[in-house]
DNA sequence: AAATTATATCGTAATATTGCAATATTAAAA
DNA sequence: TTTTAATATTGCAATATTACGATATAATTT
């Protein structure tokens, strides 16, 4: 075992724990902070940011990219990595969604 | 190597990354809905919804608690688990400041 | 009290993640 | 064309996660 039995839960399932997950890393989501604090998303100097070796580093931005949270275009010998608008939005809406529901519900439990 | 470097980052970066990693998992993300979709949150049929055995969905229960993501009462033999409200609003303003910031930016890359 | 029910914990195997040094790749600059 | 700069990949050690059988705990019912 250790493995994610993810062919038992719903693609929509997958796709919001992937998403997560690859929000998991106090790294990646300073990443994220970077690429929104500067207006201009030319990025090598993310390694300058972080107090990680550039190849840790890459890998992070490799899974924020596999999980599509970020976009990056070869800019020269740089690369211009972008936050995807898109994936944010999915989890805006369940997350927003959820407390939709909350309130309707105001729970009486807990 | 191997554990992450959490004191690199900030308080708010390594919550995040707390509560993101806590969603990070299909089951997790199935827990969730199932304590949203029942208006009684009495909880033991989550092992019957679920299909994993029950000392993982426990072990799931357990991960979702220690972020705070899910409250437990005891409610005689059994557990009453619900939504914890207050980490979820951490996470719905998250993805809502980002979403401004972007509408803001109107990036003009990648 | 014994059996049942609901949940947790332990132990452990399989797998995944984190982090980095060393090295490769690729494009620009000298 | 060598050098430099930016990024990626490889390989590997340390650690964490996932899953579950076996077992423990604790309240409920019989």
């Amino acid at each position: 075992m250790g493995a994610t039995k993810t062919e038992h839960f719903t693609d929509r399932q997958n796709q919001l724990a992937i998403l997560a997950k690859a929000l998991g890393h106090p790294a990646r989501i300073a990443i994220l902070d970077y690429l929104l604090k500067v207006d201009t998303c030319i990025c090598g100097d993310i390694v300058n940011e972080l107090p990680l070796a550039q190849p840790t580093i890459s890998q992070h931005l490799k899974e924020l990219k596999n999980a599509e949270l970020i976009k990056g275009s070869i800019d020269g010998n740089a690369i211009c990595y972008c936050i995807n608008e898109k994936a944010l939005e999915v989890l805006q809406d369940y997350f927003a969604n959820i407390s939709d529901e909350m309130k309707i519900k105001k729970s009486k439990c807990c």
